[in-house]
DNA sequence: CCAATTAGTGCAACTGATGTACTTTTGAAG
DNA sequence: CTTCAAAAGTACATCAGTTGCACTAATTGG
């Protein structure tokens, strides 16, 4: 939908000083959130901090929680990859099952602020509500995804269950003393229908 | 926890009034909001139209959304006697299949007024995610009681699994033409899967 | 009857978010 | 270069949900 961001498009001054405010104030709004932690910071304090009108903050950013999540990118040409250039052999529910141990559980192992930035996320209720709530976004592409790699006709429902199940995985394991083996198991349950569901069209 | 709603509990005059005030602020929200929609049905003028401060009205309503859900009644104890008290040789997931497409799906045959109720929760955003979120709760309970009938140990992951795309089937629903066929092949999934994941072990 | 609870009140305030009307900047057309 | 309209930003007021505080009044248990 919008392209915003391509380092290659020539923008001008003007596209340049607006994504140069929106960073300004995703920045400032971040590391207050770290400093101080998400509830405890307000709106008008980061509009005050990063130099703006809370009307300009409210431009750029819809609600509070976008604040955190400004760098989106692509996530979801990342999942459907996953899917679409899976190995040969491997079934749909395994490549998403690789996908979500690779990308979504991979917290604990990379810098220090990465760790810093899920802890903000994974502690704050709104934050991880609004996160989830994007990721079911992607649903209805899976869901699509899945119906064109399956050969299965794109309105069947069980491409739809798929999906949404697997995006909801990462979600199960949450209270698990071992977060990596409830996603696993989850996907195994997924795996073993999703196979005998296709096999009998 | 609390044990309030009891019938058969001889409360005071204390309590039977503060129960009276409770149900006369639900009573007056549920009609202004059948009436003129959720949103556009203010807190002060609730608390106005019943007569009680707004301070009151959140002392016996933690948010907005609560007033309509005032009679959640145990939807808990149904959910587990589905399992538990299901038909011998039927499955977990065919169980609360079953459950699912009974209570969670029958919006359409009742009388007006229920119909009504669900129209507005179905329409309104904040009230399906606060009733999703509230049904959510019943995960760990649900979780435990699938241990119990399998056989399996209470920590396997898997039972949560179960547990929490059960619960969320209803909303893979969401946007299909046929959304009891929809949630049926979502059971479909979780109940080869089940099957096949049990027998092993 | 006294003392401790506790429902309820009134009011002010805070926080996220929106609407309106006004100024500046900027890109581009003439 | 001038002019003009769109876009970005600002100021200010306001709304809605929610909370804190200080206080009253009813109730209840000892």
């Amino acid at each position: 939908m919008d392209d915003t961001g391509n380092s290659a498009a020539p923008m001008g001054r003007r596209e340049r000083k607006k994504a140069a405010t929106r960073q300004a104030i995703a920045d400032t709004a971040l590391r207050l959130f770290l400093e101080r932690g998400y509830d405890d910071v307000g709106i008008r304090e980061i509009a005050d901090v990063a130099d703006v009108s809370t009307t300009t903050l409210f431009k750029h950013f819809p609600v509070k929680e976008a604040l955190v999540f400004d760098e989106d990118a692509d996530q979801e040409s990342g999942l459907l990859a996953a899917v679409r250039e899976r190995p040969e052999g491997q079934s749909i529910p395994a490549a998403l099952r690789e996908h979500a141990l690779r990308y979504r559980m991979a917290a604990a192992d990379g810098d220090a602020r990465f760790t810093a930035f899920f802890d903000l996320v994974d502690s704050t209720p709104a934050l991880r509500d609004y996160a989830q709530a994007m990721w079911l976004r992607h649903t209805d592409a899976l869901a699509q995804a899945i119906a064109e790699e399956s050969g299965l006709p794109e309105s069947e429902p069980a491409c739809t269950a798929l999906a949404h199940f697997a995006l909801e995985a990462p979600r199960v394991a949450r209270g698990h003393d071992d977060p990596r083996l409830a996603v696993a198991r989850a996907f195994d349950l997924l795996e073993i229908g999703w196979r005998a569901l296709v096999s009998r069209g």
